[in-house]
RNA sequence: GGGAGCAUGGCGGAAUUGGUAGACGCAGCGGACUUAAAAUCCGUAGGCCGUAAAAGGCUGUGGGGGUUCAAGUCCCCCUGCUCCCA
């Protein structure tokens, strides 16, 4: 192995190559080498230098790399490289996410304390990870779980507290009855099970955190338009779960009691004359109003129906309607008709007002319910398209009947007049509203950030001070308990005394989600070592927002929506004044591995034991198999162990295969044949540098003279004029495929394309012209693959790393040709090219399209009726 | 059910945003080197017709229609797939 001192000149002169393309030990001395010159570091940024925060979504120490680990972090160390050629300060850290359950369920499992469990599989991945080649500035590496990070996160939690964005409620939860613990919603999929344990969830009443994020839901909406470089799919998807959606709220009163009434929401106030019942949710707390014990009895009994089903909240569609009868009426504003109240599940308890008037003519929720319980059902809307008149439930819009002045007009203007006049009148109000829920933190687990709080019978919620901070886990704690958090049942731990009476109290026990954690890192890698602050303000405000994150499409709505929440309130606390965290945001596609699967058993049969891949067959059955790319699992036996590859082709050959293989933003999928043709393309380019090393060394007159490299344009032949051309387009293209479209495929097929030109004139070029050539190629694979880059680097005798040369430019003369082909089309159609000089006349080509043998066949005499020319391209000759 | 997106050779994917469709690579085929194989290098390649071979022609970006001198790209309809929300 070379060091960099040494000169390639001094290598044999053969034709043979003088070494070997040896990723093993050539990638492992570089990686020493950076480590050495201190390459990865951040640098203090130079006045008026710019600078640049690259950074990928941090994994979740599971202890595994895994391939869409690798996928996403060569994609930002490609981009931190690229800008630290480009004179940029770079900022490229790494860190964990490193509570939650898996570390709990091995402690269960094997018996391994999670913090021991966690910081192995940290060491073991980071040591994996570093295989890569990566330029990660691990002095800035931080975990979630070390009480040096997670003292913040409390910090940042008493700060929201004291900001009235941090409360207790008592709210009916989402209980994972196999986990034991409560979840968000969005961590309940949409057949109401767990997103972890799979479990069917159960709806709890309990206390708990939230985090005041809908104080933000406007913001949140309104600025994703500032957000240029998102994609529009993450915006879209934000955009729904913010969900604003306007209506009106109309206030029904009671019958018996005028002052009290029932506000429902609608966004149809046209149907207004339709009503015919209020369903309320069963907690409905104008309930408070009857005091008939028999009702009473009534409506408990009916309650406790509902919690038997467990049905969960967001799965009512095909779910049986249940309601009951209630002993109240209330009074259509509108006609002053008495309406009957009722109970029903299908109210969401958690959503808009907990009631809705009840239009079963025009509503199909409602139809059914009034259907089952046999309400009455008025029609005041009739359909303009007579093709579906008869539809007893008909929910679009059209022309009110029924409904008294109204009668005749349509369903627009019905709803203004409706409005306006329930505004005057006092019972109707427009309301917009917002779909999005505050945001549940409360866990009832030990693996998790503690929340800072204490709580005593004399003074209530008492914020633990800032002073006693962090608030740590124990140590001893007994992590099979069940039923009751671990950290409750440690008294240990759990009594305190009360900060302001000294009184005994007790610590808070839930611990915070740790999307808390994972929503603010990115601001602690600005200023990772802060003893006094969670950052300083200064840092932030100079290094964010982030340039470029690149992470998992599933991160779409939580992660990003809670860290966008989180930069901005503690703007608004003045922590920094920031209001968007990530300004380019590149969400990467899975990798996909190739997968077998028996139709008739609909078993994965692993890839060993595949012997003809042509036409696979099970084994054991001998079935016919069906071949698929499925994201990589253990239960499909399709991952590929980013391990086994480096071994085998080196980290430049992985990080060159999963850039080409597909544009980063789609799946990709991986192949084996496509992984040795990257390798073939690293071996070709080493195998042209030692070619034209080899051909300096043997050029006595190009030694002896000391000839200049620069070159003389006007001195090359034809050839080296278009190797030049190839050059500089090539920079061209690499540079705007990294820098703008994120196209690193493109860009490699660039860098093929200029390694085939060199070859391919290879013995017609002089000198200077392969030098420049060769040399740029290194340049511009550098961000991709760094170390064989930097290896042929130093065989052109340079001292300075590769990584720290200037990103070439390019000169847009050379890009220009002198002679360009000129598309000739007849009727639209492709003919015939010529080959013409640049930026000719439109007068000229016409003559020359029209005089040439394409023409003439084409044409047989007649004159063409019309001409288009675009120059220096195509001409289209209309007979 | 609502919303968004996608559909290009045997495969992964390109296409300056309306101007040469299939760049670049993989697999394939033919050849060179080799006793042989691997590796490597050279050539070839959408489909169809045509020819002894060429030349040449037709057709072609899921299907149908439209706008335009010109459509993978724009518009309408249909089919299929994917994602998000119910």
């Amino acid at each position: 192995m070379k060091s960099v001192k040494e000169k390639p000149t001094n290598k044999t002169h053969s034709d043979q190559p003088s070494e070997r393309y040896n990723p093993k030990n050539l990638e492992k001395h570089w990686q020493k080498y950076w480590a050495e010159i201190g390459l990865d570091r951040t640098p203090q940024p130079e006045k008026d230098q710019k600078r640049f925060y690259a950074l990928s979504m941090f994994p979740y120490p599971s202890g595994s790399l895994h391939m869409g680990h690798v996928r996403n972090y060569v994609i930002t160390d490609v981009i931190a490289r690229l800008h630290r050629m480009r004179g940029y300060a770079v900022l490229h850290p790494m860190g964990w996410d490193a509570f939650g359950l898996p570390a709990e369920n091995a402690a269960i499992d094997r018996g391994i304390m999670p913090e021991d469990w966690t910081n192995q599989n940290i060491l073991q991945m980071k040591s994996q990870l570093n295989k890569l080649g990566l330029s990660i500035d691990w002095d800035r590496e931080q975990a979630t779980c070390h009480k040096e990070y997670y003292k913040w996160t409390q910090y940042l939690f008493l700060e929201l507290y004291k900001a009235g964005l941090a409360y207790q409620k008592e709210a009916t939860v989402n209980w994972d009855p196999v986990d034991q613990t409560v979840l968000a919603n969005e961590q309940v999929d949409s057949e109401g099970n767990s997103w972890r344990s799979g479990a069917k969830v159960e709806q709890r009443k309990l206390k708990q955190w939230f985090l005041r994020i809908t104080k933000y839901s406007e913001q949140l909406l309104n600025d994703l338009d500032e957000l240029n470089g998102w994609p529009d799919k993450v915006k879209t998807m934000q955009a729904n779960w913010i969900g604003r959606y306007k209506g009106t709220q109309i206030s029904f009163a009671l019958s018996i009691n005028k002052n009290e009434s029932i506000k429902v929401f609608t966004t149809r106030p046209d149907t207004l004359y339709g009503v015919s019942y209020i369903a309320i949710k069963a907690d409905h707390k104008i309930l408070d109003q009857i005091t008939d014990n028999d009702q009473i009895q009534k409506i408990n009994n009916f309650r406790h129906q509902l919690a038997k089903r467990k049905a969960y909240k967001r799965d009512y569609s095909d779910k049986e309607m249940l309601g009951i009868k209630i002993d109240l009426e209330a009074i259509n504003p509108i006609n002053g008709q008495k309406v009957p109240i009722w109970l029903a599940n299908y109210v969401l308890a958690e959503y808009g007002t907990g009631a809705v008037m009840g239009v079963p003519a025009h509503d199909e929720r409602d139809f059914k319910f009034a259907n089952k319980y046999n309400i009455n059902i008025t029609k005041v809307i009739v359909s303009e398209d007579t093709s579906d008149g008869d539809n007893p439930c008909f929910t679009g819009e059209g022309k009110l009947i029924n409904s008294d002045h109204l009668n005749g007009k349509d369903s627009n203007e019905a709803r203004n007049l409706i409005v306006e006049f329930g505004e005057k009148d006092g019972w109707a109000e427009i309301k917009q509203k917002y779909r999005l829920r505050d945001w549940l933190i409360s866990r009832q687990r030990y693996w998790g950030c503690p929340i800072p709080i204490i709580h005593c019978k004399e003074c209530g919620v008492v914020p633990v001070k800032t002073e006693d901070l962090p608030v740590e886990l124990p140590k001893e704690i007994d992590i099979k308990q069940k039923g009751e958090s671990p950290l409750r049942s440690n008294r240990n731990w759990s009594s305190v005394k009360c900060p302001k009476c000294n009184k005994k109290a007790i610590r808070e026990s839930d611990t915070m989600d740790t999307f808390m954690c994972s929503s603010w890192y990115f601001l602690r890698f600005a200023d990772p070592t802060n003893n006094n602050l969670p950052y300083s303000k200064g840092f932030i405000d100079s290094w964010l927002p982030v340039n470029q994150y690149v992470g998992g499409i599933e991160h779409a709505i939580l992660h990003l929506l809670y860290s966008r929440f989180l930069t901005k309130s503690l703007k608004d606390i003045g922590l920094h004044s920031i209001s968007e965290p990530f300004s380019r945001l590149l969400t990467q596609g899975m990798v996909q591995g190739i997968t077998y699967k028996n139709p008739k058993t609909g078993k994965y049969i692993p890839i060993a034991k595949i012997t003809n891949p042509s036409n696979p067959t099970d084994p054991d059955t001998k079935d016919h198999l069906i071949t698929t790319y499925e994201k990589m699992s253990k239960s499909k036996y399709n991952g590929i162990d980013p391990a086994s590859v480096i071994d085998k082709y080196g980290a430049d050959t992985a990080r060159m295969f999963i850039l080409f293989k597909a544009p980063p933003e789609k799946d990709l999928e991986w192949n084996d044949a496509d992984v040795e043709g990257q390798y073939r393309f690293l071996t070709r380019i080493w195998k042209l540098v030692d070619s034209v090393c080899t051909k300096i060394s043997k050029d006595k007159d190009y030694l002896s003279t000391s000839k200049s490299d620069s070159i003389l344009v006007k001195d090359l032949n034809k050839n080296e004029v278009s190797v030049r051309r190839s050059i500089h387009s090539a920079i061209k293209s690499i540079t705007e495929d990294l820098d703008i479209n994120l196209q690193f495929n493109t860009a490699i097929s660039e860098l093929m394309k200029l390694t085939n030109a060199i070859n391919e004139h290879f013995d017609l070029l002089g000198i200077p012209i392969l030098k420049e050539g060769t040399t740029t190629l290194i340049k511009l694979l550098a961000p991709f693959a760094p170390h064989i880059s930097e290896e042929l680097w130093q065989k052109f005798s340079n001292t300075e790393s590769v990584h720290l040369v200037n990103w070439p430019d390019y000169d847009p003369e050379a890009i220009i040709s002198q002679t360009v082909q000129l598309v000739v089309q007849v009727k639209g159609k492709v003919r015939g090219k010529l080959e013409i000089s640049l930026n000719m006349s439109n007068t000229e080509i016409e003559k020359i399209a029209l005089e040439s043998d394409i023409a003439k066949k084409w044409l047989e005499g007649s004159k063409p009726s019309r001409v288009i020319i675009i120059p220096n391209k195509l001409v289209n000759l209309v007979p």
